[in-house]
DNA sequence: GACTGTGAAGCCATTCACAGCT
DNA sequence: AGCTGTGAATGGCTTCACAGTC
């Protein structure tokens, strides 16, 4: 297993797996299984295990894994050991709830700015964190030398203020708008659609109840999914 | 293609395509291609064509598709041609952001009551919407007739609010709490956990540069993911 | 006896490539 | 000529099952 290529799934669960032992170190465990691992965040134990075993051995055969090792080389994986200066863009109802999330500063993105075109908003402070003019958002940022960037505007305005985040030397980019976006190659990007998620779980809904409508006179199969 | 299993990819991304195809309608567009419809959501166009073939033939070979029809069907595959009667748990922050969320409203996630254990929250008014004392969960719920629960409590009282949000009568839940909670299989559970996605943020940062801390002496493999 | 690490098998999703319509 | 619908091929992730270690 010398240079594989991870599964986006893997990265994903490594980051439960390190919240879950976070939990685990709370409680005072020390050395914990694949099993219990796996019943903590719902997966397979098998699965725990494959997942570790792209980036190393970790554990001890016959006892398990030490908690607070394991969770520090999922730390050191997730490029989680050192903070993450981070800026937010739009202070919208979303992007002030952001703003504080503590789930982002205890993992170490720490939000440093925030940027908004309301002139209104402009200069309120979130959790001591200014709001700053759309206008300076390049400036800012830069002098910040921000490496991760938020987006939480409106759709038909995501697409500039990437660009902007982009031009100021952002590497990457979490995007909560409902747009697509186009970076360079060099940026990385990801998409956090809220409606998408609630809209799956209408889609299940809808389908496990047999209420998905039929339209009458018509032969397609839209309707029928019931079951 | 009688009666296939339908993976969550496909419908995660039926989403964004109905998204997208109302964009196209503002714009006055009535006819569309896959290419087009997958251009604008950045997936491939054999993607699209596969994604609906799931549910019936919508288009028109050599022509493409008309855009209002196919967005009334995929409306109607994700169950949102008539609104969700929606309750929401936990007025912190991301709850009243969430609880306000014109994407939930617009999309037919209708935020009915808010719930909170704070006295100082409760009374108070979200866009219209009363916040409750916890306390009232299941009765206001019930007398709601509400479908789908939306979790925003902190992590150690998640799961005491599923099982609350289940004796009510709720069948699906979208829990926002960084918590692997337990629900009847009859209750549809979806977690959207903003930390994973800035986390898989941070990993392909790390990843990229190379500045995956390498722990000297060891020969894991954890630092050496460059490339 | 208990639990990890891992090749192999199985399964699922995406891409390919082309037949079928308009 | 243009575009959809789809079987077949490909690629990737998960599960299985067991050898290896404590």
């Amino acid at each position: 297993m010398k240079n594989p290529k991870i599964p986006e799934a893997t990265v994903m669960r490594l980051s439960t797996y390190s919240r879950y032992l976070n939990q685990a170190l709370k409680r005072g465990i020390t050395t914990i299984s694949s099993g219990e691992i796996a019943k903590g965040v719902g997966v397979s134990a098998a699965q725990v295990r494959k997942d570790l075993a792209y980036f190393g051995e970790f554990g001890t055969r016959g006892v398990g894994y030490n908690v607070r090792e394991l969770n520090q080389q999922i730390l050191k994986i997730l490029g989680l050991t050192s903070p993450w200066v981070t800026v937010l863009v739009g202070a919208g109802n979303l992007g002030r709830a952001l703003a504080t999330y503590r789930g982002f500063f205890e993992r170490g993105f720490h939000i440093r700015a925030v940027f908004d075109k309301d002139p209104a908003r402009v200069g309120q402070k979130l959790d001591g964190v200014e709001i700053y003019p759309v206008e300076r958002l390049e400036e800012v940022t830069r002098q910040l030398g921000a490496s991760i960037g938020i987006i939480c505007v409106p759709a038909d305005q995501a697409q500039q203020v990437a660009d902007a985040l982009v031009a100021a030397g952002i590497r990457g980019i979490l995007n909560f708008a409902p747009q697509h976006l186009m970076v360079p190659e060099y940026v990385e990007l990801r998409n956090v659609d809220l409606s998408v998620n609630i809209e799956m779980l209408s889609f299940s809904l809808a389908w496990r109840r047999g209420l998905a409508q039929k339209e009458p006179g018509t032969d397609s199969r839209a309707g029928s999914l019931a079951r």
